[in-house]
DNA sequence: TTGATAGGCAAGTAGTTACTTGCCTATCCT
DNA sequence: AGGATAGGCAAGTAACTACTTGCCTATCAA
């Protein structure tokens, strides 16, 4: 999977998770939108130019696709391609797949 | 969650991924085997400290755990923590939930 | 006991990343 | 037109992280 690297960097930034808590909530939030909301309800002291970065990089990942529409551009959440991630790792036989010393 | 942000980490280098792969092909191995895997398989110059370093990681997420037994510490895999990343972001609601300008 | 194997601890370094600040463009409403 | 709103670009900084090197401990086999 080309995508996988992104995927897992935008993840990995507790910022960025708690904007997608922001979106599961509500897709479709503007950029100003999802700045009140992270400075009301979590506290978050962070620039307008942060939160746009961090967007960014979860766009990258395909976890936040947006569209423009006149002056507004809206950020919608995608969850799909969090699916790959468990479908990785899967165990592929039987519990007590256990190993002797090499 | 308090292992939330451990988690996430943990899955962020591309590393320690490889490292879960391996583990998943077969659980139970040891630091060496897994260096050697490493080194074989996917071409990764990587120090055995540095391996060992990853796993450390990989444990503190909950994603690896270990036994040992005399000189040899197995590194068994466990995919159990993989769960709340899909649980975290469902959409709650039917599709559709798209927004005006606020 | 001696040597080899398996692993751990600690400090230093180079590269990455999150964040800010300053300035610029585009759209909308009087 | 003019001001306000929504967003973008770029450079600089501070903190973090992956990795290495050097040395140390523990277990096993001869």
């Amino acid at each position: 999977m080309v995508v996988a690297d992104d995927l897992f960097k935008a993840l990995a930034d507790p910022t960025r998770r708690t904007i997608l808590d922001e979106l599961t909530e509500k897709s479709g939030q503007t950029l100003f939108e999802i700045c009140s909301r992270l400075s009301m309800k979590h506290q978050l002291r962070i620039s307008r130019q942060g939160v746009s970065q961090h967007l960014a990089v979860l766009e990258a990942a395909g976890l936040v696709e947006t569209r423009r529409e006149g002056r507004y551009k809206f950020h919608d959440l995608n969850t799909a391609p969090l699916r790959q991630i468990t479908e990785r790792w899967l165990v592929p036989d039987a519990p007590g797949a256990q190993e002797s010393a090499p």
